[in-house]
RNA sequence: GCCCCCAUCGUCUAGUGGCCUAGGACAUUCGGUUCUCAGCCGAAGAACAGGGGUUCGACUCCCCUUGGGGGUACCA
């Protein structure tokens, strides 16, 4: 018998964006498929059962964030949302209940949590078991306007699964089983249930997914046995942390501007309703926001309300894919670092291209301790990767980084411009880095805004003697027989040496007049991307506004 | 509380009983290169959580302790 194609799949919940555990989970997931190549394939699904919580816009941005990272999934035309498949889920469920596999539970959400309190108390685990009751009982609670739940009934018997990432069974003893529901009293199916009947209709074979679902797997296993599906391969990935250890997740950038909303309230005596007047934001929504830990605001919300309390983007802890995009980090390097939180190839490697993990990746290689998220090291990646991408390549990440920071002036360069400054700032450790240090090229010469410490040190310093160079230097300028790097390194370097000065002496000065600060890509690239005319424009203008 | 998973330098990891006086990368410190910032080059310090076994021999296998993470929903 051949065996069946390797079927993977990522199926997130669009409830917020898609945050870096996920991301690997859906990396690994997709490296399995890749690896493999045709005909394995990577599937998509929408987990949007949770109809308080889903969102158009959350699910729109997770596809574009797998987009962007380069995480293509094979079923395009086909996506699968769970909340479109209501009526196959139903008619699996009623049929469950006909054969007496499942039944309707009544209790309210209140009896059950005064339940579980009252076994905790009796210092027993609360297992639900399916009650009885009477054809009364059952008036009663209609009459009250109840809805029911379904429940599956769950076969009382020890379940076991092999874990690929253990490499071992894990094992649920019989009397941990318990009736969970498996459609909620909205009509909508849980998570347990929607997840093995999709994942059987979409033949997935292996189910990569985060520690966190170890022990629903139980649940899962029991029902495809009473379906009669046949069992993917599982294995559970540990958590990745921050660097103290907590959980990395989403909720860690809405506790950061949390913490700065209280304090700028605390310290301008201001209130929540200037906030909402000043970012635009709904005031009950931002009281329930501040009051409550567990709720998050959009992205675009975080944006909104950080320059009113004085919160810079790079302030924020980078949780998001988005955030990593918006900073200026390469697809491939975020990808490649993710890999090795929990991933090795062995024999030392560390940077690959997406090719060459695809080519090595295996899930048995992946290790099951929990991993910290390294910024440090990321940075480090995002530099060695950029190293090894075709400058065509980074002038199409650098516009994507552009596309979601409108306000640089760099999205007015050319495609040409851009590989010139990607070119001249080799080395970068960010795009951002690219972008704040050539913005200076982009804005109108007479905008340059001199930063004093700048003018001081570089300009004014020892009775201006870099305003005496910039004054020697505009002329020579004038006359330089050609505007290239090499040509005007000559010119700039045979004056520095007949005046006995350091290159150092001569190139500051010419950087604080182009840029306005003292720090800028390197100064013949800069002169030559400048162009004469608008570098002897801002030498006039420097010489002109700054005097000794 | 109960259940599950995990445990090598600060961090990510290599290591599947002798190749380990434990290797790499990032970070750190020191030195070099340079027109600034970066980068680059060189060097150094830095780990097998603790305790019992098993074995001729444990980082590697078993048990306990400790520590960390996850779960314990009509959320996924």
């Amino acid at each position: 018998m051949p065996t069946a194609p390797v079927i993977t799949r990522f199926a997130p919940s669009p409830t917020g964006y898609l945050h870096v555990g996920g991301a690997r989970t859906a990396l690994f997931n997709w490296l399995l498929a890749r690896h493999e190549g045709a005909p394995a394939q990577f599937l998509l699904r929408i987990e949007d059962t949770d109809l308080a919580r889903s969102t158009q816009q959350a699910c729109d941005q997770l596809l574009e964030d797998l987009r962007w990272l380069g995480l293509q999934w094979d079923n395009t035309d086909s996506l699968v949302f769970q909340s479109k498949r209501q009526h196959i889920y139903n008619a699996i469920i009623d049929d469950l209940v006909a054969r007496g596999l499942a039944y309707e539970a009544w209790e309210s959400a209140e009896e059950l949590a005064a339940l579980r309190q009252a076994a905790e108390k009796a210092k027993r685990s609360f297992v639900y078991r399916r009650p009885t009751y009477s054809p009364e009982e059952i008036n009663t609670y209609k009459a009250q306007g109840r809805r029911p739940v379904v429940r599956f009934a769950m076969p009382v018997k020890e379940y076991r699964f092999f874990d690929v990432l253990a490499a071992k069974d894990i094992v649920q003893p019989a009397e941990e089983c318990q009736d969970f529901v498996i459609r909620k009293a909205d009509g909508m199916p849980t998570y347990h249930f929607a997840v093995v009947v999709d994942d059987a209709h979409m033949n997935v074979t292996h189910v990569l997914r985060g520690q966190e679902h170890t022990k629903n797997t139980f649940l899962h296993i029991a029902l495809q046995e009473a379906l009669g599906y046949a069992r993917p391969t599982y294995a559970h990935l540990s958590t990745i942390q921050n660097p103290d250890g907590s959980k990395m997740g989403k909720r860690d950038r809405d506790k950061k501007i949390r913490e700065a909303v209280h304090n700028w309230v605390k310290n301008t005596k201001k209130t929540l309703d200037d906030l909402a007047a000043g970012s635009g934001i709904d005031a009950a929504r931002l009281t329930k926001w501040v009051g409550d830990s567990k709720t998050q605001l959009d992205p675009t919300e975080h944006d909104a309300i950080m320059p009113v309390v004085g919160l810079k983007s790079s302030d924020l802890p980078e949780i998001l894919i988005h955030d990593f995009r918006k900073n200026g980090y390469i697809p491939e390097a975020l990808l490649n670092f993710l890999a090795l939180l929990g991933w090795s190839p062995g024999e030392n490697r560390e940077i690959m291209s997406v090719e060459e993990m695809i080519k090595l990746f295996s899930v048995e290689r992946i290790n099951n301790a929990n991993a910290k998220f390294d910024r440090a090291k990321l940075l480090a990646f995002n530099t060695q990767t950029a190293e090894t991408l075709p400058p065509v390549r980074l002038v199409g990440v650098m516009r994507q980084y552009l596309a979601v920071n409108p306000d640089s002036p760099l999205n007015a360069a050319t495609e040409e411009q851009l590989a010139e400054l990607i070119a001249m700032k080799k080395g970068f450790r960010t795009l951002r880095e690219v972008d704040e240090a050539s913005r200076f090229f982009f804005v109108a010469d007479d905008a340059i805004a001199y930063d004093p410490k700048a003018v001081e040190k570089v300009l004014r310093k020892d009775n201006g003697a870099g305003l005496t160079a910039l004054r020697d230097l505009a002329p020579l300028l004038t006359g330089a027989a050609e505007w290239k790097h090499d040509a005007l390194e000559a010119t700039v370097k045979a004056y520095a040496e007949a005046k006995g000065l350091g290159l150092g002496a001569v190139a500051q000065p010419l950087r604080v007049a182009l840029s306005g600060g003292t720090v800028s890509p390197p100064i013949f690239n800069s002169l030559e991307f400048l162009g004469r005319e608008r570098t002897l424009v801002r030498i006039g203008r420097c010489l002109a506004t700054i005097t000794a």
